[in-house]
RNA sequence: GCCGGCGUAGCUCAGUUGGCAGAGCAACUGACUUGUAAUCAGUAGGUCAUUGGUUCGAUUCCGAUCGCCGGCUCCA
């Protein structure tokens, strides 16, 4: 067990590095230092642009100076020694964090020649930093703005030791490996290309075969569960967005304005506004509610280039939205079972961890009642309770327009993903005018709530695709068999073998190349194919398949019959 | 958008004093008739991202643009 918390190791390192970076460049300014989740960084104004030469040249430093075992020691100082001291050292950052600090009791921590304002805490001594490796180095504006200065960062991480750290680099390997969009290549699923241009999906065969699954999966769950599909169109008139608030409050993430016949449209953002106007077309009764809509729609957002990322980020995506629209009483069970519905369709995919993050009315900027975004925030929290999932609340980090539940998922190497959020929405009904007449024969207005499960089904497809690894389940397979002839003339029993698994709805390939057996499994195996039937003369004289499960190898020969039937049951479970 | 890196065949990548553009895989053709992760031979495939400059000559050097990658930023 080490001495200290990966994060006293890690923030160690930090000094190590700023040392090492001083040590070269002796004018460095340094910005801040801190312990991320999986390593540190340090971010430094340089006249000279930092190259990989570099790294590898202050990686090596940092290692002699951990050799070096320099102590660490602490010392504090008032607002206004802490500043001379800064100002002597040039630091023009750190003056400036201190200004920004409040109090008047500074800390610094000293190793070796270096001397850096820090709160801590620190390991004693440099060796027990341990193992450190230094990852990349790029661009952060200091503080995080976009009016300060861009500074270089450094990007590394410590272990307390070599193994530690071996394995953590071992682990990224691993993880460049499930790279969606490398294996969305290799595996032929979809491409973005300059084209069309950036964050505009094509979808392939395959992958257009898999969301086809994904939805339809998705519309049967919705339609079993009391929810109406709607569909609506991709672009509505200025007006429209007007009323929405979109144009005043989002149109920054819009795509500009199509002329038509003198009138503006806008491409949509977002689908709430036609779901509403749906719900507007008819006076509602209290009898009606819940409605529930729900609708695959895709949207365009302007995302800035920089911002881009395989699937994961686009400009054009589909979400699988819906909307509920509800009376007071019935907003508690519908927030429940909207919760419920949303762990079962994840769960279909392989997502068993699921972690709830309640965030609640802001401070200063937001619209409605504070007794609304009491009663919605006590439904959402009661919903996750009576679940028993874990959850944290977020107070004060809701939307302007309602508080709302954000659901992150882990994969299948442990990293959290954000798919789901259920939100309140005390906008929109008024904006709208949204209401239905209550027993009383009055309008009411109802509450709605906004909700997506994947997200958007790109983003959902690039996170299954890592997730899986690209081994997608039978159910999900694009191609389910695969049959691999030994030589050409059981072609005829192969083609036979395949009419009848096609018949039986089973996504079917066959390979009678005259390529040897293993060339056939290894392509089949780089397509991540399920199940190989691999038949020869053998196999055509006692009716039989030789089965290979990708993954697990040779299952050995079966009959035609039991060999189906494994696939047809795989093909069956989610 | 900003900082840095990168852009050569469908894919993965070689290509240095600046002098006819290369390999493997994939594709196609042929031979082989194969028993559990690569049979052999041949053919074809390129505006070296685009564009301007330097030069007798540019994939190579310089500039601009576009795109991608790592981050920052953004995500009412």
């Amino acid at each position: 067990m080490a001495k200290f918390p990966l994060e006293t190791i890690r923030h160690s390192a930090a000094h190590v590095l700023a040392q090492a970076v001083l040590h070269f460049f002796p004018t460095a300014q340094l910005g801040i230092g801190p312990a991320i989740d999986d390593g540190f960084y340090y971010d430094f104004d340089l006249e000279k642009s930092l190259t990989e030469d570099d790294l590898v040249m202050i990686e090596k430093k940092m290692e002699e100076i951990i050799k070096e075992n320099q102590q660490f020691t602490t010392f504090s100082s008032n607002k206004e020694k802490a500043t001379s001291f800064l100002k002597e050292k040039n630091q023009k950052y750190k003056q400036e964090l201190i200004e920004s600090l409040e109090g008047d009791t500074f800390t610094f921590f000293e190793n070796g020649p270096f001397v850096d304002l820090c709160r801590g805490p620190h390991v004693e001594q440099t060796r027990e930093i341990g193992a450190i490796k230094l990852l990349r180095v790029s661009g952060a504006y200091w503080r995080g703005s976009e009016k300060n200065p861009m500074l270089q960062r450094i990007y590394g991480t410590a272990f307390s030791n070599r193994k530690e750290l071996r394995l953590y680099l071992k682990r990224m390997e691993e993880a460049k490996k499930r790279d969606h969009r490398l294996l969305g290549k290799q595996l032929d699923l979809f491409s973005v290309t300059e084209e069309v241009g950036g964050g505009l999906v094509l979808w392939h065969p395959k992958g257009a075969l898999i969301r086809h699954l994904i939805e339809s999966y998705w519309k049967e769950l919705h339609l079993n569960n009391d929810y109406d599909l709607l569909i609506s169109p991709h672009v509505g008139k200025a007006d429209l967005w007007e009323k929405s608030g979109h144009l005043s409050f989002y149109e920054e993430n819009m795509f500009s304005a199509i002329e038509v016949d003198e009138q503006k449209y806008y491409v949509k953002p977002m689908n709430c506004p036609f779901h509403i106007l749906v719900y507007k077309n008819k006076p509602k009764s209290y009898r009606e509610l819940p409605i529930r809509y729900a609708e695959l729609g895709t949207v365009y957002r302007y995302e800035r280039s920089g911002a881009l990322h395989g699937l994961l980020r686009v400009r054009g995506f589909t979400q699988d939205d819906a909307h509920i629209i509800c009376t007071e009483e019935q907003m508690k069970e519908e927030i429940k079972s909207v919760t419920t519905f949303s762990i079962n369709m994840l769960k279909a995919f392989g997502f068993d961890k699921i972690k709830f993050y309640l965030a609640t009315r802001p401070e200063e900027k937001y619209v409605g009642d504070v007794s609304h975004w009491k009663d919605s925030e006590a439904a959402l929290e009661d919903a996750i309770k009576s679940l028993g999932l874990p959850y944290e609340v977020d107070h004060g980090g809701g939307a302007f327009y309602g508080p709302k539940i954000d659901v992150k998922i882990e994969d299948a190497i442990g990293r959290e993903w954000q798919c789901s959020t259920i939100q309140f929405d005390f906008n929109l009904p008024e904006r709208f005018d949204m209401t239905y007449i209550g027993q009383d024969g009055q309008k009411h207005r109802p509450y709605m709530i906004h909700r997506a499960i994947f997200g958007s089904l790109e983003r959902f497809f690039g996170i299954l695709v890592e997730h899986y690894e690209g081994n997608f389940p039978v159910w999900l397979a694009p191609t389910q068999v695969s049959i691999l002839t030994v030589n050409e003339k059981i072609s005829g029993y192969a083609k036979k073998l395949a009419s009848e698994l096609k018949e039986k709805g089973i996504r079917t390939q066959l390979d009678t190349s005259s390529e040897k057996i293993g060339y056939k499994i290894r392509k089949a195996s780089g397509e991540k194919i399920p199940y190989m039937f691999v038949v020869g003369d053998k196999e055509e004289e006692s009716n039989t398949i030789s089965v290979r499960r990708h993954q697990k190898g040779d299952l050995g020969v079966m009959t035609v019959e039991k060999a189906f039937s494994a696939v047809i049951e795989e093909s069956k479970t989610m």
